[in-house]
DNA sequence: GATTTCCGAGCAATCGATTTCCGAACCTGG
DNA sequence: CCAGGTTCGGAAATCGATTGCTCGGAAATC
C-alpha cells in the first residue's frame, strides 16, 4: 500500500504538507496543493484510516446496540441511523444484543477497545451500565429506552400517549373489556405503555381490572401465551392492546388458531407498525412509531455530541400515529 | 487511557512481555505471566485496538454490503453474518447500498481505508468492480449474487430450482397461464429465476409466452406496475410467479386493489419468504430461501478465507423450500 | 569445568498519518 | 533599509501495540 511519504516524494513536498492539503487544517501554497492533489490522483493514494485513527485518537465508527435487527422496529431504526451517520462520515457497526446483558457488555467493550466515536444504544434494561463509556468520554445516545442512572442524550417516542391513543380508539369503537399485553416491568417502555392504557380507561370512566393486564416479554411467544392465558382463565375480553409488534402477532396467532374471530369476537390493536400490516387477515390496526426518524434523530444527536461534548444532554420525544384498520372495526352493539 | 507501558511498569516487566502474555504468541515464564495478568486486572487495562490494528495491518471488522436491511431477505441474512462474525471475533459494519453503484464504491473505499479484514457483498450488478479489494488482498465473499469477472468465494441459493419448484407447484395446482415478474436483466438472480420458470413450463409441455414475462426492479412498485401492465394489456393470466418478496407484495396489492380475487381469479406465489406471510390475506405461498443460513455460511467462508488467503475459491449453493399457502390453492376446474 | 544449546526477556524498530515546533522567506510600515 | 510580523514548509515527535533481534543465563553435553 502507498504511504503518505510516497505521495510527498512524488509531489516534491514533505509528508506534512500532503497531510495538510488532504485535511485542510492549515493554509498551503495553492500551487503546492495542486501538485499534491495530482500526485494523489496519479498514484491512487488512499490514506490509511487506521494510522489516522491512532493519531487522532478517534475513529469514524459508531456502534449501534439494539436487541435484534430482525425486529422490524429496529430494522428501520438502524437504517435511519446508518443514513444519518453516513451524512456525517460515520460507519455503523451493527450489534445485536438480544436483550442480553452479557452481550451488551461485550459490545461496549469492543466499542471502547476500538475507540469508536460514539454509541447508540437501546439498553436491554434501565440499569444497563454505560459508565465505562462515559468514563472514556465516548459519546452515547440512548434510543427508544432511557437509563435510570446516567444522564445522556435520549431519543424517545411518546409511549404513554401512543398507548392512550390506541386504547381510546378501541373504546371509541365500542370495546369495553380491553386487555393489555405489555412488556416486562423492568423496561420503561413497557410501563409507560401500560400507563397510557390505564389513563385512557380512566378518562373513559372505566375501572382498571388487574386480570386484564399481562406482562410478557415483548416477543412473539410471549404475546401468544399471554393471549392464551387470558382465554384459558376465562377472563372476559372483547379487545386486546398489545404493547409491541411481535406480541401483537403472537396474540393474533393465538386468536386465529383458536378460532376467535377478529374483530367480531375480539378486537386487536398493536403498538409498533408491522411491515405490510394492511395485507394481514384482518388488516392489523397499529400505532406507528416513527422508527426511521428515531434513527435519524439519534444520529444527529450523536454527531452533535461528538462535536460538542460539553453541551447539556438533550431529550427528544417523537410522536406516534394511529393507523386504524379492520382488526379494530367499530363493534356492532 | 492506560497504555501497555503502565501495565509493564506495574508488573515489573517490559512492554514486550505484557504483549506476549496477552497475545500468547510466545512462551513466557508462568510467574511473570501471572504478575502481568493481575496487573491487567488491577489497573483495568484494555489494549488499544487501533494501535494493534495499525501494527498488525488488519482489523477485526467486516463490511457487509447489501442493498437494504429493510428488505426482510437481507435483514435475516445480515443477522446471520453478524452471529457468524461474532463467533470468530469480528464486528460487522452495515453498508446499505440501495443497489447504487456509487454508494457501493464509496463503501468499498471505506473498507479499504479502514483496513477491514473482509467484505461480504451482494453486488448491485454483475459487473460491480471489486478489483481494488482484490488488489489490496482484502478477503471478499459474494452472497446471493455472483460476479462475472472476478473469481471469489460465493454463497448462493439454487435460484433456478427454486423458481422451477414454484412454477411447477402452480402448474400442479391447475394454473396454466402463469405470468412471471422477474428482476432486471443485468442481475444473475433475476435471469436464473426466469430460467427456472421457463424450465418448469417446458417440462410441463407448455409453450413459453413472451407476453407473460415481465422484468421489473425487485421493488414493491415494480411488482405493482408489472402486475398492472399485465392486467391493463388484457393478457390472459391465471397465476403469477413473482421473483422476490417485495414484488410479490406489490403484485398482491395491485390485484387486491383491482378486486381480482386471489387465488380464485389469479393464483400467486413469490420467491423469498415474507415475515408472517401466513397471516396475510390470503396466506401467501412462497419459496423460502435460507437467508439466515446464507449469512452464516458467508461468515464461515470469509473467516476461512482470511485465515487462508491462498485456498481456492469456494462456491456454496443452498437449497430453497416450498411453502404453499392459500394464495396458490388448487384451482377448481 | 568448559562449551554448546536453548529459552525467554527486553530493547528498539515498526506500522502510517498527524501535528507541534522551528526556522526560512516574505511582507509591511516607519 | 531594517525591525517586527506573518505565512508556510519540513523535521521530528507522537499515537500505542507488536515483533525481530540480541543477549544473558540456565540447562545440557562432553
Amino acid at each position: 500500500m502507498l504511504k503518505i511519504q510516497d505521495v510527498a516524494r512524488h509531489a516534491g513536498v514533505s509528508a506534512a504538507t500532503v497531510s495538510r492539503v488532504l485535511n485542510g487544517r492549515s493554509t498551503v501554497n495553492p500551487e503546492l496543493a495542486a501538485r499534491v492533489h495530482s500526485a494523489v490522483r496519479e498514484l491512487g493514494y488512499r490514506p490509511n484510516g487506521v494510522a489516522r485513527n491512532l493519531r487522532r485518537r478517534q475513529t469514524t465508527l459508531w456502534a449501534v446496540l439494539i436487541s435484534d435487527v430482525g425486529n422490524p422496529f429496529f430494522t428501520s431504526l438502524v437504517r435511519g441511523v446508518e443514513d444519518g451517520g453516513r451524512q456525517f462520515g460515520y460507519s455503523v457497526v451493527l450489534c445485536n444484543t438480544d436483550e442480553n446483558r452479557a452481550r451488551e457488555a461485550e459490545y461496549i467493550a469492543v466499542a471502547l477497545a476500538d475507540n469508536m466515536a460514539g454509541v447508540i444504544i437501546s439498553p436491554a434494561d434501565d440499569s444497563t451500565d454505560i459508565s465505562a463509556l462515559v468514563a472514556a468520554g465516548t459519546a452515547v445516545v440512548t434510543i427508544d429506552r432511557e437509563l435510570a442512572e446516567t444522564e445522556v442524550d435520549a431519543v424517545l417516542v411518546d409511549n404513554e400517549k401512543g398507548a392512550e391513543m390506541a386504547t381510546a380508539h378501541l373504546l371509541e369503537s365500542g370495546y369495553r373489556r380491553i386487555a393489555c399485553i405489555t412488556g416486562p416491568r423492568r423496561m420503561s417502555t413497557a410501563m409507560r405503555r401500560l400507563r397510557g392504557y390505564q389513563r385512557a380507561l380512566r378518562a373513559f370512566g372505566l375501572p382498571s381490572d388487574r386480570s386484564l393486564v399481562r406482562h410478557a416479554d415483548f416477543r412473539e411467544e410471549g404475546g401468544y401465551s399471554a393471549m392464551a392465558a387470558l382465554l384459558d382463565e376465562g377472563v372476559e375480553v372483547d379487545a386486546v392492546f398489545a404493547a409491541n409488534n411481535l406480541m401483537t402477532v403472537g396474540a393474533v396467532e393465538c386468536l386465529t388458531e383458536r378460532g376467535v374471530a377478529i374483530p367480531a369476537q375480539v378486537g386487536v390493536i398493536g403498538f409498533d407498525d408491522i411491515p405490510w400490516a394492511r395485507l394481514f387477515r384482518p388488516g392489523l390496526s397499529t400505532v406507528r412509531q416513527p422508527t426511521y426518524e428515531l434513527g435519524r434523530a439519534a444520529a444527529q444527536l450523536l454527531a452533535d455530541r461528538i462535536d460538542n461534548p460539553a453541551k447539556p444532554a438533550a431529550r427528544m420525544v417523537l410522536q406516534t400515529e394511529l393507523h386504524p384498520r379492520e382488526s379494530s372495526s367499530p363493534r356492532a352493539c
